[in-house]
RNA sequence: GCACGGAUAGCUCAGUGGUAGAGCGGCUGUCUUACACACAGUUGGUCGGGAGUUCGAAUCUCUCUCCGUGUACCA
């Protein structure tokens, strides 16, 4: 008999599985190998971060796909590492910088200072992520993990570049652009995040130049008002036709400024008049250059007004400034209402702050393989589960519009153009550099950087984080593994992203991978939320640590409990309590395991005696291999979870185990064998078909339970998953089938028995007697002995002959009749009152089954097999009711 | 504004035309020698509202309400 504790300790076990994976090589991928591909990179984490539920849920995923599909054979990458994520990474540092006494920011640093203190933090405390991966049981290859910024995938971004640039993809240009005052960067339309803001609607009078009156013009800017250029009204607009031409006089840092006309302007929005303010709005600022008008930039870099002739507004914050500006138009009389303005506006999905329009020198790329990226999707190439984000991305590659791709940041890849010496000032001030100016040598772009540096300046920028991850699924394989292993397999990831990554990585894929797809499928995950439906964030503190979650339930329980939950369509509610689940679900399999442990070995002597019980189980386990790969082809977690729970807690620990204890106890050794047999077969076969989820505790039971010695100890992540064709082999489907409808009948009779026993308040542990009047099933003295097994009986008669005494408690049962004796105990009134409830229950029934079957519409209508399904249950309703009636006659 | 998703038991969710389900929670028993992280029993629902299609609708169609997401414009 083995001594093991009696709840299941999962830190030390889950820490010791995954050393031991480890040194033994378990994740390690071979690109030589024979065996068919299966590859998933990773959505590699920022180096900054530290693991959330989304991580969680997201690599549950990816580490049951790798584990199942190691087991079906496959050679599995999968492919881990962290993406040096320029603005979170430089910030982090920026901002232990500035805890400094005295603080310093990173121009105190200087560049080449500064980057090479990013690295050393990198170094230091980056990617904790990859180690808290590994307490989740992740099964990367972590011998090839990889980083955005590493020697080798560098070059490669660089490489991208450069071809971008030749093929004249990638150019620099004067744009309009999001600014972060903040950050003081560029950033894509994707990191700004339109937010519904209270705002206030300003209308300020501007007096026409020739004192003939005024024109209202409504503006949320005023702060802006030193940079209008001119004042704009819609050519069909009957009101202002006359006024078109003529000039008004700006409100602050007064000046004449020309009245125009553009369609762009909307009659019936405010006044019908607008502002244009080219430097610091993107519409106006196209409004501008249509009429060719003057740009005035009144704003500095970092968000305050530079605007020496406004001294009272110079050097403000634009927030202050605003509330200054609209005193000082009140004051000169100019103001004429404030009214509560809902609208949205854009904010910087980095720093949380208003975007700024902003007018400068950008580098864009237009993105290359659109055509390919949008067929690829739409016609199945590539396929998107739920199909529905199929819609989403094609929405999106319709609108597309050029990335700027350049950053003003120190940390990440700098942008790999070197402009001459001698031209340095002139070139970089150029809106068009194009080949021509490589072949005249006063650009270079190139992986490599010029072979005589001193002669170059380099480009002070760096590029968008997004600009190297979206190489991830080919620049992070060598040679080697992009034969083997690419296209990847899977792609597992976060709806939020589908456009800053999943989109760009198909089209960089087209481009640069041969011309194919970087995945065959994509499995957007829920996002999990909150209870109260809020999503997961620091500043809200509703986000649980996984860490002390794995710690409280086990790595194992967190895998189970999330993935249990997490619906393939929608987003996951976050409770806790489905995570307690996971964790009283390992209990649950380790103690079926101790009982096992607890029986002693199967012997082979005699042959094994099966029961109809033992044949019930081993046909369901044959069912749930099906499921199960049923499930998962599907990508559908929830169900494949859901069917492995319900499998091991209720077919295989409620009925099937509390049917068999007694032939542990004191079964003659044929039915013993037997029992002990089909326990270790569902076992072997039920840790495989879990191991992919519960990696840990399958992996322990397996060892423990010594099914590894007849792998050559090997792992059970190494074996290969046992074929349900062995379950049952050579036995008749209709013997099959007999049993299993035997078994089924045995659980509801002792139900039915158990049921009874409760209506008479009889303790479970009461020790009774059953009596079965037999009817249509055979009842033979095996199913007898383990009816009253699981009805918790001394023992259960089966007599044909039986008479009961007058008022003795009587359930139906698909065994015929059940009896529960009690010597003259149970009142007779209150005997006949349970019957009457139940036949009550029963009339009702059969009324509606007769009227349905009254239907002539319903019988010609319906197909043959519901209506044959619905006589059934009505002749199954008569029969019980004239049974009822029998004994309710027999009481009396 | 447009698009997409959701609304089923107190909670978290299954259930795509044929007798409304699971787990948790609640309540009642039980330390029955694998498991009290458990066992047995039990209580919970006009399937968001309305209309339609159908013999039959949680399921299909339309519409409304509420929640969520994306996207566009906003002076």
């Amino acid at each position: 008999m083995t001594e093991l504790p009696k709840a299941y300790e999962p830190t030390v076990v889950e820490e010791k599985w995954q050393s031991r994976w480890m040194n033994e090589g378990c994740f390690h991928a071979d690109p030589h190998s024979a065996k068919p591909a299966y590859s998933i990179v990773i959505p590699p984490p920022n180096v900054t971060g530290v693991l959330h539920m989304g991580h969680v849920l997201n690599n549950t995923i990816q580490d049951i796909l790798a584990r199942r599909a190691r087991q079906e054979g496959k050679e599995v990458l999968w492919l881990p590492g962290t993406d040096h994520a320029g603005i979170a990474t430089q910030a982090r540092v920026e901002k232990e910088l500035a805890k400094e006494n005295p603080p310093r920011t990173r121009y105190d640093v200087g560049r080449e200072d500064f980057v090479k203190m990013v690295w050393e933090w990198k170094n230091k405390h980056g990617g904790i992520i990859i180690k808290q991966l590994k307490k989740l049981g992740c099964s990367c290859d972590w011998e090839r993990e990889r980083f955005t910024m590493d020697e080798v995938y560098a070059p490669e971004v660089a490489r991208v570049f450069a071809e971008l640039f030749k093929e004249g993809l990638i150019y620099r240009g004067r744009r309009m652009v999001n600014w972060d005052p903040v950050l003081c960067t560029a950033l894509s339309d994707e990191e700004v995040e339109m937010t519904p803001t209270h705002s206030k609607l300003y209308t300020i009078r501007y007096k026409l130049a020739d004192g003939s009156g005024q024109l209202l013009v409504s503006t949320t800017r005023p702060e802006t008002i030193m940079a209008d250029v001119a004042v704009a009204v819609n050519p069909k607009d009957p009101r202002f036709g006359h006024l078109v031409g003529k000039t008004v006089i700006r409100p602050l840092v007064e000046k004449e400024i020309p009245i125009i006309a553009d369609e762009h302007v909307e009659i019936d929005f405010g006044t019908g008049a607008l502002k244009i303010t080219p430097a610091h709005d993107r519409t106006d600022f196209e409004v501008g250059m249509k009429n060719g008008l003057e740009i005035i930039d009144i704003l500095t870099a970092d968000g305050h007004i530079n605007c020496p002739d406004c001294p009272e507004l110079h050097g403000l914050d634009r927030f202050v400034a605003r509330d200054k500006s609209i005193e000082l138009i009140d004051a000169k009389g100019l103001l004429e209402k404030v009214e509560a303005y809902d609208n949205n506006v854009g904010l910087s999905q980095r720093s949380g702050v208003p975007i700024e329009p902003r007018l400068s020198m950008q580098w864009f790329l237009k993105y290359p393989c659109v055509k390919e990226a949008a067929d690829a999707v739409a016609n199945g190439d590539i396929v998107f589960r739920p199909a529905r984000w199929a819609k989403t991305y094609a929405h999106w590659l319709e609108g597309i519009q050029d990335w700027c791709i350049s950053r003003q940041l120190w940390w990440g890849h700098r942008i790999p153009v070197w402009y001459r010496k001698d031209k340095a000032a002139a070139l970089q001030e150029a809106t068009k550099l194009d080949a021509a100016d490589m072949a005249a040598g006063d650009i270079y772009v190139s992986a490599t950087p010029p072979a005589d540096p001193e002669n170059w300046v380099q480009d002070e920028d760096a590029l968008d984080t997004w600009f190297s991850s979206w190489l991830w699924p080919f620049a992070t394989m060598d040679k080697e593994c992009l034969a083997k292993f690419y296209p990847t397999s899977d792609l597992v990831t976060g709806p939020d992203i589908i456009f800053f990554w999943v989109a760009r990585m198909i089209m960089a894929g087209y481009r640069f991978a041969d011309g194919k797809k970087p995945f065959g499928n994509v499995f957007f995950t829920s996002i999990v939320r909150d209870l109260l439906g809020r999503k997961m964030s620091k500043s809200l503190g509703n986000s649980p640590d996984p860490l002390d979650l794995i710690a409280r339930y086990g790595a194992d329980g967190l895998r189970f409990g999330l993935m249990r939950i997490a619906p393939t369509g929608t987003d996951v509610k976050f409770d806790e309590k489905q995570i307690e689940e996971g964790k009283n679900f390992a209990n649950k399999l380790y103690n079926a395991a101790r009982f096992r442990m607890m029986q002693g070995e199967a012997t082979t002597e005699p042959a094994p005696k099966f029961a109809p019980v033992h044949i019930d189980i081993l046909s369901k386990l044959k069912e749930l291999h099906a499921t199960v790969a049923d499930a998962l082809g599907k990508y559908e977690f929830n169900t494949y979870t859901q069917a492995l729970y319900s499998f091991f807690w209720n077919e295989y620990c409620s009925l099937f185990l509390e049917a068999v204890k007694n032939d542990l106890r004191e079964g003659e050794p044929a039915v013993k064998n037997a029992t002990l047999f089909t326990m270790d077969t569902v076992l072997r076969h039920y840790l495989a078909l879990l191991a992919p989820i519960m990696p840990h505790i399958t992996e322990e039971l397996w060892q423990s339970l010594g099914f590894a010695k007849k792998h050559n100890d090997l792992p059970l992540m190494s074996t290969p998953l046992p074929c349900p064709c062995s379950l049952l082999g050579g036995m008749d489907e209709t013997d099959i089938s007999k049993a299993r409808a035997l078994t089924t009948a045995l659980y509801e009779t002792a139900n039915r028995a158990r049921n009874l026993k409760a209506e008479y308040n009889l303790a479970t542990n009461k020790n009774v007697k059953f009596v079965v009047k037999p009817g249509a099933l055979p009842v033979d003295a095996d199913l007898a002995a383990r009816l009253a097994l699981l009805a918790g009986a001394k023992e259960t008669v089966v007599d044909a002959a039986y008479e009961a005494p007058k008022g003795t408690p009587t359930a139906l049962t698909p065994f015929g009749e059940l009896f529960l004796p009690l010597e003259g105990l149970v009142d007779v009134e209150a005997e006949r009152a349970r019957i009457g409830k139940q036949l009550e229950k029963i009339d009702k029934e059969i009324m509606k089954s007769n009227a349905k079957l009254g239907n002539s519409k319903f019988v010609d209508h319906a197909p043959a097999e519901v209506v044959a399904q619905e006589r059934e249950r009505l002749a199954d309703w008569e029969s019980k009711k004239a049974q009822l009636t029998a004994m309710l006659t027999a009481l009396a």
